[in-house]
DNA sequence: AAATCTCCCTGTAGGC
DNA sequence: TGCCTACAGGGAGATT
């Protein structure tokens, strides 16, 4: 499932095919997704050429100088280049066709994703204006995140994964996040030390990172790529290996449910 | 304010 | 083999 490496991946691997191309034609296939697809869509974008593509938390943001087009890819999702001979399957819902024969494709089975379209400021917009840090950037640092913990309750996998807080950790990385750091998952966020906060903050950080590497190898065949992350998969250390034995001390890994999510942890490793 | 619950959806896996 | 059910999950919005 697209997790913000995978995000990031896509944004990469788009940007070179669109940056500065203009669209002419755009298909709807399917307009029910997480919210309404605007039926104005087409009119807002047709005949205009992409000024930039950024990444904001998981939304993808095309700036098209009228506005902006933003597109979360939900669990499911993912945008492929096509040529425009490619012909759309099953849960093909929005086709972007661009001035170069090129399709900007999405995809969707659950529909879980949106596209929406935001043609005033963008910081003003309801789904972006309280979002935390960027998990990479500076500004997510330990002086933060201890400060911000104090006194919550609420247990460090779900604080973290909240988009309040800190976007873009997603299951699967809270998860390794919290393992490679040796901290138990139902810990409450405000009873980390100083020196756990800077350790979780650094390894939030790494397996991020280390994840849009492994995303970049993926980027080379983007095109012709199945759109599947694939490769991370195999640095997992807990994530879907629920009663398999740890990979620093041999124990069965466990697994219990925070907020409608698994969580698999080492109780040995984990405190 | 903070914490928790609900819901959207379909492919996949497991039971029989 | 095929039908049926349970389940997974991002994250906004509602509820406690």
């Amino acid at each position: 499932m697209p997790e913000l490496p995978e995000v990031e991946t896509t944004r990469r691997g788009i940007e070179p095919h669109i940056l500065n191309r203009k669209i002419a034609n755009v298909v709807l296939r399917e307009r029910k997704l997480r919210w309404p697809v605007p039926a104005k869509l087409p009119a807002n974008l047709v005949g205009n050429s992409v000024q930039s593509v950024k990444r904001r938390a998981k939304y993808l943001l095309i700036d098209m100088g009228n506005g902006t087009l933003m597109i979360h890819l939900g669990m499911s999702g993912s945008l492929r280049i096509v040529p425009k001979s490619a012909l759309p399957e099953k849960h093909d819902h929005a086709d972007f066709q661009f001035d170069n024969d090129k399709i900007l494709r999405y995809r969707d089975p659950r529909k879980f994703g949106c596209i929406l379209w935001i043609a005033e400021d963008l910081n003003q917009h309801p789904l972006l204006s309280k979002l935390g840090p960027e998990p990479l950037a500076d500004e997510f640092d330990s002086d933060y995140l201890f400060a911000l913990s104090r006194k919550r309750k609420a247990p460090i996998k779900t604080f973290i994964m909240d988009g309040h807080m800190v976007v873009g950790v997603g299951n699967i990385y809270a998860n390794e996040a919290l393992f490679r750091a040796g901290i138990r998952p139902t810990r409450q966020a405000g009873s980390l030390s100083k020196v756990k906060t800077r350790l979780l903050v650094s390894t939030i950080k790494k397996v991020l990172a280390e994840a849009i590497q492994v995303g970049g190898t993926t980027l080379r065949d983007f095109i012709g790529g199945d759109g599947e992350p694939g490769y991370f998969k195999q640095s997992l250390a807990v994530y879907g290996r629920a009663g398999l034995p740890c990979v620093k001390c041999g124990g069965i890994l466990k697994e219990i449910r925070q907020g409608q999510r698994s969580t698999v942890y080492c109780g040995k490793c984990q405190r």
